[in-house]
DNA sequence: ATACTATCCTTTACCGTTAAAGTCAAGGAA
DNA sequence: TTCCTTGACTTTAACGGTAAAGGATAGTAT
């Protein structure tokens, strides 16, 4: 069985499509006594608008597209978590899309939301930046675009949801400095500005309390775990004594701690530990690991608003929304608060 | 700027409209020539079919929806991982719907998905029955339909995608025997088919080793902790002495620890506990514990596998597909293996 | 020369809805 | 009476694409 159209309504009523839209849409121009006639006939066939016609004739398809790179990851739910009731109160469908780490595939996705006329598009943290042409494309015809923990792609006109990269140093830093060390190392992350950022608020910190960095207490990295293990092991075999070590993410955070243990060493005895990210299972670690972290749900909240307001109001400036960054002490900072 | 449409490939290229779509379909009556010059055309303005349009003339979205009640429960976010590359494979698209648990909004996403054309739904587990009308008017409008871990609505004819709850309880229970407990009770759920199975199992595993069960082993319960935490306290003022309990599922079992470590007893030593489900943080408690779970993942593929093969081949009788569970060994139930 | 057949296009109609323009009767003003 | 409004519709033409039926041209069979 076919569902209900306006053209069947219409028909049994013996008026005009037309009619039959506009009572739907609350226009003006139909009298009461129709009005009531055409909504008696929709309850009594369980009429529902076609969303798909609607959405050609109106160019508006009430729909967001989210790029994820990861669903297992659990901050990527979180942010979706805190789409999905802005969205979905405001009428607007999710479609939603794996990039699985992926460019070509996170390419292939963005081609087919387009395909499908979505009215946003949320970009989550993809590592990939190959996609620019992409997403210029996107926006040029009229998508509404945000994206979130990112800040490359300075080509591309978006709304962006951020954390704090610089506080995020600053706090880490200033928590080991308040827990009583003085040589604090930083395991740098790959060359994006939210490494450097992070990079920046850990000179600072030292910097307001007077503590001038050693030739080797800055050593790159990466944001993978063996990133970490490989920087730390430098780090250990070095001259330079260090006490603690601000790691510009929690996975490189864990791959540290991992050399710090098979050199035969104590988290936090001998070396005090940072992350950043609060990822799932930090604290269900050997040694619960110290991070600082952000809402996932405020950025998720956040880009759904963003999208909206652009989308419905006549603004359409590029926005950028801080999410502010906390610490969470565990306890490979060896401190208590 | 405006996507680009076959309107104005054919207006470039001064062929038809319809000799660009057939171009795009693989229609076999055109020539080489305009082949060549119409895919040249296709690439030089990056032009993508407008799947709204498409949609619209084909009747067909090639998109499913999901609904879960819950985005922040591990497992249904695992239930669309498992979803979501097969539908991503198959060039179909995810629209995402949260039911927050409650029948109300459940039935408005279920509306919405109706009003938007999809061609296929997967329901995961939704404690509301209340939408029965609408999963029927669904079906009759030709979309296809599966649920997961469900097995009433009797009248809904859709696929099925479940564990054998009989064989849950049979895992739970003769796990216990073999640790060596004798005494075991049930905690029951609520009065759905899913709860009784497990019973069912409970009672066929006792059985099967010739332990009759007493009279006070089986109490009322339900799937919410504090319907736990009730029952065992029930069971531990009754005369009837118990060393083990078999819960319905896993928030139940969390609240019958509870109620016997506020008895002053220990798990597992005076009673052994065994829930279903394996939640996430399960294995985090402050004693871990043992359940019985299966693929939620396995549960998602197969869910969106049934779904596309309805859709897209001819075949159309509903089937139930049963993911085996199996027995996830921890702490509580007292036993190494 | 005539009819038949492929091959390769184009024309027409439709999918379900909405916006814009058009119609038509009733009532009021001049 | 004529003209103008106003209210309450209807008609027409899109939105972007696809399917079905309808040419036109060239080549082949008779």
């Amino acid at each position: 069985m076919r569902q209900t159209t306006m053209k069947r309504i219409a028909g049994e009523l013996g008026v005009s499509i037309t009619t039959v839209s506009k009572v739907l849409n609350n226009h003006h121009d139909i009298s009461e006594a129709t009005r009531r006639r055409v909504l008696a006939k929709v309850e009594q066939l369980g009429y529902q608008r076609n969303a798909v016609a609607r959405s050609l004739t109106l160019r508006r398809t009430h729909t967001l597209g989210i790029v994820i790179p990861d669903l297992m990851h659990s901050f990527f739910v979180e942010i979706i978590a805190g789409i999905e009731p802005v969205a979905s109160g405001r009428g607007y469908g999710l479609l939603l899309c794996s990039s699985s780490e992926d460019p070509a595939k996170e390419r292939a996705e963005l081609e087919m939301l387009r395909g499908r006329q979505v009215d946003g598009v949320v970009l989550a943290s993809a590592n990939a930046s190959g996609n620019t042409d992409m997403l210029l494309q996107l926006s040029r015809e009229r998508t509404s675009l945000v994206m979130i923990d990112r800040d490359d792609h300075p080509s591309v006109r978006c709304h962006r949801v951020l954390t704090d990269d610089e506080r995020v140093g600053v706090l880490a830093t200033s928590h080991l400095l308040d827990a009583g060390r003085r040589a604090i190392a930083h395991i740098g992350g790959p060359p994006i500005v939210h490494a450097k950022r992070r990079e920046k608020g850990w000179r600072d910190a030292l910097k307001a309390r007077d503590v001038k960095p050693a030739d080797g207490w800055l050593v790159g990295g990466g944001f993978m775990e063996s990133d970490g293990y490989r920087a730390m092991k430098r780090l250990l075999t070095g001259r330079t004594r260090i006490d603690a070590v601000f790691a510009a993410n929690d996975p490189s955070a864990i791959g540290a701690m991992k050399a710090i243990w098979e050199a035969g060493l104590s988290v936090p005895d001998d070396v005090a530990v940072v992350g950043v990210g609060d990822i799932a299972l930090g604290d269900l670690l050997r040694v619960p690991l110290t991070t600082v972290g952000w809402s996932r749900r405020d950025q998720g909240r956040h880009a759904a608003e963003l999208l909206l307001n652009s989308l419905e109001g006549d603004v359409d400036r590029a926005q950028r929304v801080i999410v502010p960054p906390r610490l969470i002490v565990r306890e490979s900072s060896g401190s208590t608060r």
